[in-house]
DNA sequence: AGCAGATAGCTGACACGTCAGGTAAAAGTC
DNA sequence: GACTTTTACCTGACGTGTCAGCTATCTGCT
């Protein structure tokens, strides 16, 4: 780890955790969803049948029992239903329900706004290029690391 | 908000959250800190003398409401002392402790190794200098907005 | 059919971050 | 010197994430 590594890493960390915090802020004061609860609800909404729980996870990166407990949470909000698998009884199926999917039609354009004003109005087309191929890189050396279930030395 | 730039929005979360993650569980594995327990330690060490936890906070970024959560438990666990400032009695002073030193010790190689491993090994110089553009433009853009206190129209 | 093991999902305990609201000392005001 | 305001820090309540461990169901084997 060079020093200029670990400044970037550490910038990394800082910038990340500061957008979250403003953003997330946003997004409460104008229609009083976490970011995490919108991350579900934009998730389930594109499948007005239904979704597995562990295929929501999976999608959106996150361990089931992480999702459950958000889901308990959207649950007793009224803005998610659990419902039984006819086919699998150890499965639920989650859908929207119309008072969630008002409040994400609500919530939608402000936090698009907010996104580009604390994320995407910062960049110049060619800073935001080289973001994301650094990102892209990370995602792929992380699929790498993780799916070698090994321990690797560094 | 272009349809690369919310991707890459969504990128930026998802990628920085695994990260977290996973160097999160190296450092915990080695030497029982929490990565932001390990921001704390890292910081304070740099003054012997003592830090006020208003400096610190704003150091690392933090509110000083976080910090102060984080220094009961890190005082509970005997790596931080709270003492009193002669000069100024609502202030304190911070030290790390000889058992944080000798944690911090401890900890910090493998950290770095683990740093490495995720994150520097997965990028090639082009790709690291793209990043930290894009975190330096953001980084840059926030504390505009942040120092701005008037409530902006995206 | 009966049973072992895999799979889907849930729960409880605990660490953590945020927010609103506290206490006490310091600095400014008259 | 008493009064207000500001500053520095702490606390309690609550939403959240992680981990270990649980239950119920399903699948494949015999």
């Amino acid at each position: 780890m060079s020093s200029f590594e670990l400044d970037t890493w550490e910038s990394l960390h800082t910038v990340v955790e500061k957008l979250k915090r403003e953003v997330g802020r946003d997004l409460w004061a104008n229609a009083e969803l976490s970011d995490t609860e919108f991350t579900v609800l934009a998730h389930l909404r594109l499948n007005p049948e239904g979704v597995r729980p562990g295929a929501c996870a999976q999608a959106i990166g996150w361990d089931s029992s992480r999702l459950s407990h958000q889901l308990r949470r959207l649950e007793k909000r009224g803005l998610v239903q659990r419902q039984a698998d006819a086919h699998d009884g150890r499965a639920a199926v989650l859908v929207v329900t119309d008072v969630g999917q008002e409040v994400y039609r609500k919530a939608i354009g402000p936090h698009l706004r907010s996104a580009r004003k604390w994320f995407a109005a910062a960049l110049s087309p060619a800073q935001l290029e080289g973001l994301a191929e650094g990102l892209n890189a990370l995602q792929a050396h992380i699929d790498t690391l993780s799916n070698t279930t090994s321990e690797e030395k560094s």
